[in-house]
DNA sequence: CTTCACCTTGACCATACGGTCAGGAAACGA
DNA sequence: TCGTTTCCTGACCGTATGGTCAAGGTGAAG
């Protein structure tokens, strides 16, 4: 480590946190104004409105609203993979896909915005991600396929297409997210209560454990 | 006589035609153009270009920017009720909910554009089609969930949550459609073949109706 | 042929947007 | 205190977009 970086992490610097902070209001406001009215759709006057800030500061920090946009995705893509660390190291279906289900399910509630997002970025071809499409989504989409056939060889769930049950998972914990207004709607508008997400955490697991056979 | 002359004569009449004819070629532009750019990235111009009229000519047709995607987002609606019809008068859940998966994956694999483009509008708060939400979406929604309910009180399937089950449905079958890109991106690149669509929809219909414990 | 309703379209306009820039302020090291 | 780097921002610019309009074309009815 060098002396600059030890005194830097001693002392983080009013510039560093200045950055920092700037940075974190500019990505939180951008992510939330993509998911609400799409990449076309978002100005950057309301992402500045929304974090606080002059519209030129943002163009401090972010060249481009293209790279503002990538940056938002891209984090979103680390939430997910993160995790997908509950799929590994699991004796089993249950507690594999039932951890993984648990954590996209919470992803969904804590950053639905996110969600949209990804959403958004993919039904439109995938202008800015297909690199990690092509990559790191498809080696770790034939990881998991690997783990699930182990799964089935050894018995403990039903031999069905393992493709088929990560889309269907993707796509049953992501739609609590990106289509939540409506879910939200047809719950006489009131947001989901801490026990309506419990019951439809369970009623998920239930449904698609029941479905692989593995309960 | 002609075949121009015969189908001439079972036309209506010209003007009518015209007016039938571009709005059809305008709301294909359009449906495909939203789809793929959102409704802020879309532009009158290359709907226009698409459906091989001038921009002017649009405006004649569609006074704004805002019809046209209303007219859009409605005609989507209105092929998912029709779909809706599989689930009645179904003697139990493997005929109902089956013939309901194959109709609404159908439609995701006829439809992409389509599905996009409503799943963009609730994404974003559903800023036109509110409205259905609140009313034939409901309505719809409960009378389902009164028939799985019956279903269930019958012992043809386990006692899971109607409501959770609804939002599989939906967005197991709507996810072949947004989320197609990803899809053929981990299918080598590749849009699935007829084959493979017979596939998804069976691996689909297999776990749902297990799940439920149906079958 | 004339009339009239409907259709077509190039040219045009006001606005809003992404992005730039110059000049100044603030923080920091020496 | 001074010099240097980083940060801040009002004013500005070129462009693209949604929408308008007036003038002209077209076909069917009488």
């Amino acid at each position: 480590m060098s002396v600059d970086a030890q005194i830097s992490r001693l002392k983080p610097g009013r510039r560093t946190d200045i950055r920092r902070e700037n940075e974190r209001a500019i990505l939180e406001a951008a992510e939330k104004v993509f998911a609400e009215a799409g990449f076309g759709g978002a100005t950057m006057q309301l992402i500045a409105d929304m974090a606080g800030l002059p519209k030129a500061n943002l163009h401090y920090y972010f060249a481009t609203k293209e790279d503002l946009y990538r940056r938002v995705v891209q984090q979103i893509f680390e939430i997910w993979l993160d995790a997908a660390s509950s799929f590994d190291n699991a004796p089993g279906p249950v507690e594999g896909i039932g951890a993984y289900i648990d954590a996209k399910m919470d992803i969904s509630r804590t950053h639905p915005h996110g969600s949209k997002v990804w959403a958004s970025e993919v039904m439109h071809g995938a202008p800015v991600i297909q690199d990690y499409l092509e990559t790191t989504l498809r080696d770790w989409t034939e990881g998991r396929i690997a783990v699930i056939q182990r799964w089935i060889n050894e018995g403990k769930m039903q031999p069905i297409n393992p493709r088929h049950l990560l889309y269907m998972l993707w796509a049953t914990t992501q739609h609590y997210a990106d289509f939540g207004h409506q879910i939200q709607t047809l719950n006489d508008g009131k947001p989901l209560t801490d026990k309506q997400w419990r019951e439809a955490k369970a009623s998920v697991k239930d449904m698609v454990l029941r479905g692989i056979g593995a309960i």
